[in-house]
DNA sequence: ATAATAATGGGACATATGTCCTTTCGGTAT
DNA sequence: ATACCGAAAGGACATATGTCCCATTATTAT
């Protein structure tokens, strides 16, 4: 099967007119095999990335040590664009969870070339506030409501078209709900009995989608 | 004392150079009185809002009717720039709490006069990106820290410079940092038992500063 | 001066949630 | 086949938190 490209991952995407030749021919394709780390928390940044294949989690730790999940991340996604904006540290830890492949711009290139280039500028705005707008419902979401309406919100939303949630472990779920590892399983454990869910060695199963919609439908996780 | 202007304020915030005189013949400046509502969450978006003296309340209600406020906001302030980027309808209910002085600046005129400018485009940037550090932070706070610890930080950050809180009614300071009414007023007692603070009919004076920062330190709210 | 209203304050009750620790089970290495 | 390890599962206990409702007090309107 033919290799992927810079150029042909640009060109799936529809991005190939924003970047000029030298800003392309400064990018470089990595991958990373799940488990393995991207960047951590509070290292210098001097790369934007593109994620372009695979599965990326994003977290943190407390001052105490607790780990926060802040999102998994998946095609097409920009990981760095706050600190290139911002020029500084490194704000999250970013693991692959899968097979992942990034485009790796280094900010120097895009100092060099996009900084007074409208499209690049507007594109950027675009997909910021877009994020913006996920972290402040998000935030909201999870002032407004009780970790059951949450997990519930997370299961209905992690599986549009299917029954079945992949295979994330039930501590990057609870970490990423913002709850305790015991606590998820009472709530899943509760769904269970309530027939709407099958649970078995973290494996979830949505049986009774129509019901769970019903119960929770206002409150969806998007 | 002399009546100021869009001009004066513009100056006052090293602005003058950013927007073309077309821009700023198409500027207003209105005042609110405290308690007046500038516009409600879902109204159609046509104005961006330059907060320059006074107090903004920012908030909105869940499915359910619960309110939630999302941040006070004190100049220099944008409200409806994500709005403004994203095309969309506002997202949230803004209400002045004190007399307060805004300049509003019709999406229309940016659209024709600002679009390519590059400078206002970083700069947006600059003041999105700003926005989106916060809301993370606060997100992530809100998700890893109990109640108190989030009270104390609030408490500990509106007083930088003095021991006696502005007078934020107890029900919004609850809804800002997302607990019950009853709850907050559990942990301002305790906290006064704990001999931190002085509490009297909502008027919050901290008189254990040090004590608390011993506390809380680590986790300080910005 | 008085009445009405709104904000403050807190009791009672129930549920939600975190922490700590142990047991079980499936996957992996030998 | 067996041992080891890590993830899953859950008991026990304590605290945090929400909800509902009522009493008190200060502010505002008459």
């Amino acid at each position: 099967m033919k290799k992927e490209t810079v150029s042909s991952y640009l060109e799936q995407y529809n991005l190939s007119t924003m970047f000029p030749d030298r800003v392309q021919q400064a990018m470089q394709l990595e991958t990373y095999t799940g488990g393995n780390r991207l960047f951590s928390q509070g290292e210098k940044s001097d790369t934007l990335y593109l994620l372009v294949e695979g599965k990326l989690k994003v977290s943190r730790l407390s001052p105490e040590g607790k780990r926060l999940i802040l999102a998994f991340k998946s095609p097409f996604d920009f990981v760095g664009d706050i600190e290139y904006i911002r020029k500084c540290t490194l704000i999250n830890t970013v693991e692959a969870v899968t097979t992942t492949t990034v485009i790796r711009i280094p900010y120097e290139a895009l100092e060099n070339s996009m900084t007074n280039n409208t499209e690049w500028l507007q594109f950027l705005l675009e997909t910021i506030t877009h994020k913006f707008e996920l972290k402040s419902h998000a935030m909201n979401f999870s002032l407004l409501y009780a970790v059951d309406v949450r997990v519930a919100s997370y299961l209905l939303a992690m599986t549009p078209n299917d029954t079945t949630l992949d295979s994330t472990s039930l501590v990057d779920m609870a970490d990423l709900i913002g709850t305790s590892y015991r606590h998820l399983n009472r709530v899943l454990k509760q769904f269970e009995e309530q027939g709407w869910i099958l649970k078995k060695r973290g494996k979830i199963t949505i049986i009774n989608r129509d019901s769970m919609l019903k119960q929770f439908g206002n409150n969806i996780y998007e």
